[in-house]
DNA sequence: TGTGTGATCGTAAACGTTTACGGCTCTCTT
DNA sequence: AAGAGAGCCGTAAACGTTTACGATCACACA
């Protein structure tokens, strides 16, 4: 089923159909009910391919993601629920999003390489930032629209949106230190991905700030980012001759393997040891005693997302007008009862 | 940079370069190498419109999830491994899997008709069967090669793919069975997924071949199937006078809050009540007491979805021979410590 | 020398759209 | 009544490929 032979069938020139269709302004009213009804009765849609041939574009925007480091990392309903904040603001213009899965034994960067340069899409969103993204550089070569999921130190200018994995550090080291806390381990990520360096920099900024000397056997980095992750990390942690009386986790999934290595040592998060997670994610809300960590809509952030990428689109420039978007989203604290004053404060208080 | 460009920077006709990036024969060895060359140094690689428009095929297979639906029942993992083994077959062939997110507030089947008929895809995986899918449907009518993963009762002979939930639920019926336990509770999904019922299926008929009368008030549809879900389906268990002494679980998120309500009633799971999840996910793995589950390698069921896929693909149709494909993949028991014997004959042997 | 054959390449059509351009018919204005 | 303008539509080119077909050339063979 083609324009031709819907055309055919109608008596119509091809162009006539094809602005009708289109909602062109120069074509008749009655003319253009007919060939939508034709259209809808005989089941026809444009094909995509001579679309974009035409046009140059593909009315279709990527989403990569890599199938072995996110996730082990966010767990999922993360990116479900940006897709979603994405794709309610695509909806408005007919703009599809399609996910793009990164091979596990794949290069990035080749990855990206080969999705642009066989124009599969119009822009492309990036996720899982390096500290030094060779995607971004390329991209950025080849002028291609894109908007990435986190910062990364590559590259001139360009629009990224990322949690603020710094402010999330520093907020949690000054209320653990409010709460009178001197010795507070962190636990971060192994990867070289940006955010663990951000989040590092907020810490150490914090700790600096309250005057507490940074020492480093005090930061574990994790082999993976999951509940195991966060076993073996907590094992390091309670391992120490001198240890901590709080931690803070750069992710809440690992939360849940620190809460259960704490049990299996025979001590009881938020009591004999304080911990905050990072995002109120389904899984972190599961959590008993209840987690203190932080809540961000992923939702809106894939609108703004959307509309960052927007900006960056010929078609939809002057719709989405202003400068390069970057930003980094605030996350608010949600207290919980994981992160009480350390036990020997208390006992103090009560002896 | 198109093949225009790159014949004339060659002085070949355009004709002779296409020949020469495909692999045709009726080329000469030197020109292609020349070809070849000034290809990979100038950067080009066909425009996939064109090609895609000229051959009527796209090399691309798409993956459908729903936002809402799946990652609150599988976690996510699950598919990330899934893509995995469908990435692995589909690399040998210059085939592109995309994953298309189906928005929360779209109905599945427009979905599923807007993207076939832009002709976006080869080839199509739809997930999340319902026992009645008109996805299923309309597929079959237009033609177009798709793969289900889960059963469904809709459409004719259709290939698909589905894990053993009927085999899981009557396992482990017979498991509790035969360890003494007559009160066996089941928590099952609440949407009209056909797993819900296929899994039921098996429960009912293990119970009835061990000769226990069913009891409507031991099957509990869980509004989620999520951690909260099962925490929620739990309580409605724990609820009735005649308590049972067993439970099994459609999906091994759920069982985490099952753990924890039973925690919350001072109940401890492998000891006051067993429990026998679903599947051995990362998640499952590290519940204490261990969980009694199944395992499955979902890399190799993405493989052999790949494979159901290429066997209907015309162009891959002689190389993956065979007829339609309608596989139930087996899972493997792992005991854990989670479903021992009920207290009370424990208790008696022991008094 | 003519002829058949194989290797290599160029030509041009075709895939399904969109859109610039021009043409036709009416109506309205001067 | 002539011209201008608006409304509507058809024509055809163009997007970047692939591929059927035919042309050219060299070479071997009768």
């Amino acid at each position: 089923m083609s324009i031709r032979e819907l055309a055919r069938h109608l008596n119509i020139s091809i162009g006539t159909v094809s602005r009708a269709l289109n909602g062109r302004a120069d074509v008749n009213a009655e003319t253009r009910e007919r060939v939508l009804k034709a259209a809808a009765e005989l089941g026809y849609a444009p094909n995509q391919s001579g679309r974009s041939l035409r046009q140059g574009t593909t009315n279709a925007v990527g989403f990569m993601i890599e199938t072995n480091r996110e996730t082990s990392l966010h767990g999922d309903t993360f990116f479900m629920s940006v897709y979603d904040g994405v794709q309610s603001v695509f909806a408005q213009h007919h703009l599809d999003l399609i996910i793009l899965p990164c091979p596990f034994d794949d290069d990035p960067c080749d990855y990206v390489r080969r999705v642009v340069s066989r124009r599969f899409v119009d822009g492309l969103f990036i996720s899982a930032t390096q500290r030094h993204d060779e995607r971004i550089d390329y991209l950025i070569e080849r002028e291609i629209p894109f908007v990435a999921l986190g910062r990364s130190l590559s590259g001139g200018p360009h629009s990224w949106i990322d949690l603020d994995f710094e402010g999330v550090a520093a907020e949690s080291v000054r209320r653990l230190v409010a709460r009178g806390h001197r010795r507070i381990g962190l636990i971060n990520t192994g990867n070289d991905i940006n955010l663990g360096y951000v989040f590092a920099d907020g810490y150490r900024r914090a700790m600096a700030e309250a005057g507490i000397p940074y020492r480093p056997e005090f930061v574990i980095r994790a082999d993976q980012t999951s509940e195991e992750g966060g076993y073996g990390a907590t094992d390091r942690l309670l391992a120490l001759a001198e240890r901590p009386t709080a931690m803070l986790l750069v992710n809440e999934i690992m939360a849940i393997g620190a809460y259960r290595r704490l049990h299996d040592a025979g001590l009881m998060p938020g009591r004999d040891m304080a911990v905050i997670g990072f995002r109120r994610s389904p899984q972190a809300r599961f959590l008993s005693p209840t987690l203190t960590c932080f809540e961000v809509s992923l939702f809106d952030m894939g609108r703004r997302l959307a509309e960052a990428m927007l900006g960056l689109m010929p078609a939809y420039r002057d719709l989405y007008p202003g400068p390069v978007v970057q930003e980094i989203w605030p996350m608010h604290l949600v207290g919980g009862e994981s992160d009480p004053p350390p036990l020997s404060l208390v006992m103090g208080k009560a002896g």
